[in-house]
DNA sequence: TCATATCTATACATTGCTGTATAGTTTCAT
DNA sequence: ATGAAACTATACAGCAATGTATAGATATGA
């Protein structure tokens, strides 16, 4: 698997005894991250990785909080927020939002629950790191009461329905349930019922089991 | 704020030239626990607060994951889990579990979230505490289970509701969510009418605004 | 071909923390 | 009063990680 940016950069052609990119320490960088939190992302430890000296990475990077800044803002950015993407999409009833968020949850594909957790530990620890994961979560919750007033739920009940479903989310990662997804799949239509208030339509549940 | 174990230590006749006791250690240890999580439990650190050398460390405990072997113990242990006692005790009606759940968990007294987030971060690290939490985890659920069975609701509805209730409050705290304890009250009604399915008497409510 | 830009590798100083060894201090029991 | 118990303080060795300095290697452009 390659990132984004590992692709993007390829066709930049290489000059000088060249064996990484800047792309592939932050790829790198971030495997860690999600692994084993910030404090497992040393420099030392991604130079190995990548099967190289620690000497590159001062050419890339000023210092290790360098490293850690850029992985916090690339995450910060709405472009690269999966869920919000889910929630803003075209939709041809109010409940197209809340299938496309579910459908994200359970796959776990272009969203990845666990680099969410380790910004939310890191986050405990320091301000500006605090200061993203608000922002984030600000912003999902918000998209979700939006989501809620679509299906004509009083301002405050989607509010607090908007909480409720985003809570509950970022608990059930918090907490490091293990289930397939084939278990996920099986508990979906219970939960999408209890958190939307609506039951999901056994057309969209067997698309699900489909693809 | 002197913790429990400290009180019941006092009582003991100190002999020789003693500053600490194995309970203060262990108490600051708790905190820099909460406050920045497994890594910054540091000898020289709970020294430094107890103003006194590292040297007497040794005397107490073996080596520095001999302390978090001894916090992450006594914080399993069931007797010492408020969630447990607030959904365990006498019930008059068959929601008296989830008014003391409710606020207990409104009120942060005896339970402390931030000690549940620090524990639930070591998890992602550690085998051990991960195992810890899931214990801990599951006891909850199951007791969260049995309180919506008490309300009647079908076993599979009971389950997804418990797992829902309790998501949803792990998540709240993983957010690290800034609200005063007025705020939280304010919306207790709408939480507890979305949560359980039932409204919060009024009476229940006077009584909290009471004390 | 060869100069330059672009990295890579290595050596070194430094820092923060752990754990061990040991001598010192203080209080209680006798 | 005095010896032992129960710690405390200090010094030292060691490790892991950072950051700096610098010499070395290599592909590309002129």
């Amino acid at each position: 698997m390659k990132t984004e940016n590992e692709l993007k950069e390829k066709p930049q052609k290489q000059r000088g005894n060249t064996k990484t990119s800047r792309a592939q320490w932050l790829a790198e960088a971030k495997k860690l991250l999600v692994q084993g939190g910030v404090e497992q992302v040393k420099i030392d430890r991604i130079a190995k990785n990548l099967n190289v000296s620690r000497g590159g990475y001062y050419w890339f990077f000023n210092n290790r909080q360098d490293i850690l800044d850029t992985l916090l803002s690339e995450w910060q950015n709405v472009e690269n927020d999966p869920l919000i993407k889910a929630l803003n999409g075209q939709n041809l009833t109010p409940l197209d939002p809340f299938f496309r968020f579910f459908t994200r949850l359970l796959r776990e594909r272009s969203y990845s629950p666990k680099l969410d957790s380790a910004m939310r530990d890191w986050a405990r620890q320091h301000p500006a790191a605090a200061k993203a994961v608000e922002l984030v979560d600000n912003r999902r919750i918000l998209a979700l009461k939006q989501a809620f007033l679509g299906l004509d739920y009083a301002p405050d009940v989607a509010s607090i329905r908007a909480r409720i479903l985003y809570y509950h989310q970022i608990g059930y990662y918090a907490m490091n349930v293990v289930e397939t997804e084939t278990q996920r799949q099986e508990s979906l239509p219970l939960y999408f019922k209890q958190l939307t208030g609506f039951d999901l339509p056994d057309k969209v549940l067997q698309k699900l089991y489909k693809n």
